[in-house]
DNA sequence: TCATCATCTTGTCACTGACTAGATAGTGCG
DNA sequence: CGCACTATCTAGTCAGTGACAAGATGATGA
């Protein structure tokens, strides 16, 4: 912004992950290029090479600061509803992360980042349903858990859900979907 | 493929779709390029442009196509969860349908024929609650089950519940996530 | 001071999407 | 039958892009 006066850029690398951010919130990932996101840094086009190698690389940075942010959003929730409800918190206030971090085909899945990151959401989701001892099988229950929360989550990103929301919060409205399924209220099969 | 000796392609139309999916079944949509797709069909680099006009103009019909496969699949499914099971078995059978119908920034969102395919599916969601006549509120018990499902379906895509699966098949496993969620073993709160 | 290294620039190549003009084939209408 | 009309496809072109290579610049430390 201020019209450097130096070679270096000084923050090449965090300047360019959050034009790419501004760029992926508003148009998509596929919107993204390297030499966009270089202009609007004011750098060459080929600058961004050196700190993400190739278009993948900077996309795999990007979900691995997402997933270090979802780990920390979901990191000491009280019970497993309101890791849920962050969960929803965490696609609605980074949306641009989110739709990275579930594109694997977008992103280089065996670097060492974002294996890290991943492994510690992962963990802090494993956590929440870690207490349960009463249950058969705990790991089924945490993807059961993890399915709805990513499902509503997912669905309101792609704005299949808006109306059907109206003025009231994603989050609300999310606890109140799991009020409903948990009631016992929706019945499977046969509701004739 | 047979080496044609007339003019016209014949039905470049179904061609350009079906070499599509294959492309992004294959490497995701961002693989995607005409000119790669014009060659697999024999055809000259801008064939493709008269049937879709541009690039989006392809993924809006590929998405129109899946919504209204999904329909198909929906229809006349006996109960609520067996709906569920074969909006999974979608996800499954067609990848590279589900991807394209559920990123947004890649469709023409006002496409009529879009539009329709979606609306003809949304139905078939709908008629899933219909008849629970007892529910306080049908639609966000339909926006319950359907995160559910889809929050499954994507995990599942992106190959985030490999290990949990195992060997077993995918419809299973979403039929036993059900009825661990509505026996209502899974507390949500204070499970201590 | 000077060597070393990370950072950035410049130049280049093949590829892509989009657009244009024109060639070719099928179709209906006289 | 012949002729216009339209859909389909070809050929040529342009700007933009990702990736790579080679060189310039500045910071760091011995």
């Amino acid at each position: 912004m201020t019209s450097r006066s130096t070679y270096h850029h000084g923050d090449l690398r965090q300047a360019v992950l959050a034009a790419a951010l501004d760029v992926i919130a508003a148009d998509g990932p596929g919107a993204l290029s390297l030499r966009d996101l270089a202009r609007r840094a004011g750098v060459s086009h080929a600058a961004p090479a050196h700190h993400f190698k190739d278009r993948t690389g900077l996309l795999t940075a990007l979900a691995a600061q997402g997933y270090g942010l979802l780990a920390e959003t979901l990191a000491a929730a009280p019970d497993l509803r309101e890791r849920g409800v962050r969960y929803v918190r965490f696609a609605v206030e980074h949306p641009a992360h989110f739709q990275v971090m579930f594109q694997p085909d977008l992103l280089r899945a065996d670097d060492p980042d974002l294996l890290a990151a991943k492994e510690r959401a992962s963990a802090e989701l494993r956590a929440g349903v870690a207490g349960l001892t009463d249950l058969p099988d705990a790991r089924t229950a945490g993807i059961a858990a993890w399915s709805l929360a990513h499902g509503f989550a997912t669905l309101l990103l792609t704005h299949n859900v808006r109306d059907a929301l109206g003025d009231s919060d994603p989050e609300d409205y999310f606890r109140s979907l799991t009020g409903l399924l948990f009631a016992g209220q929706l019945p499977l099969a046969e509701g004739e």
